[in-house]
DNA sequence: TAAGTGATCTCT
DNA sequence: GAGATCACTTAA
């Protein structure tokens, strides 16, 4: 898909396949505007969650008051409480009512997706936002050029209690640097 | 390696 | 309403 460097991602992007918008948003801006100043960071690590069947998605059983966004529309965050102290961020792939969705686990400035939203101070505020400058968090290209070489796929972390083929399919994507 | 922490979900 | 669970981090 044609992206242009330094525009906003849109929702077309994430309107595809969830493991192609994990595959693709490595190596690609994360922005963040706080108190006027922006910032951007790169994507370096993300993981795939892929509609009802997969055990390990919180959809997987179903629509609830927490998960309801991921059945919405794609380029919507998703951002909840995990271990009742850590914001998880998602954000939201493919087509309404098919809920599916992106975890941002590392940026090239921090590692882990709890430390993450911490550094970039976001919390429910985020949560069923659209990724857009308006709403002081969103995706834009950036001039790297990836290659497949550049890019790791592992099982997914945290999610033992799934069982397979879910706690080992390889929808966990770093980027090498 | 284990504890901290609290929203969410499932079962009464 | 109560109890179990949980896509993590930190300090030891």
């Amino acid at each position: 898909m044609k992206r242009k460097v330094g525009k906003p991602i849109g929702q077309e992007f994430f309107n595809r396949p969830t493991l192609v918008v994990a595959e693709e948003l490595l190596g690609q801006y994360l922005c963040r505007q706080i108190e006027g100043e922006t910032e951007r960071h790169i994507i370096t690590e993300v993981e795939a969650y892929d509609g009802q069947e997969d055990k390990a998605c919180h959809a997987h059983k179903g629509k609830t008051q927490r998960n309801q966004v991921m059945f919405g529309p794609a380029g919507q965050w998703y951002v909840y409480l995990c271990y009742g102290m850590h914001w998880l961020l998602n954000i939201v792939t493919g087509p309404e009512e098919y809920p599916a969705a992106v975890l941002f686990r590392g940026l090239q400035t921090t590692t882990g997706p709890g430390r993450l939203t911490k550094c970039l101070q976001i919390n429910s505020d985020q949560n069923e936002k659209p990724a857009l400058p308006d709403s002081g968090l969103w995706l834009e290209a950036s001039a790297l050029n990836i290659c497949k070489e550049d890019i790791s796929r592992t099982p997914r972390i945290g999610i033992d209690y799934a069982g397979s083929p879910w706690v080992e399919a390889p929808y966990r994507f770093i980027l090498k640097i």
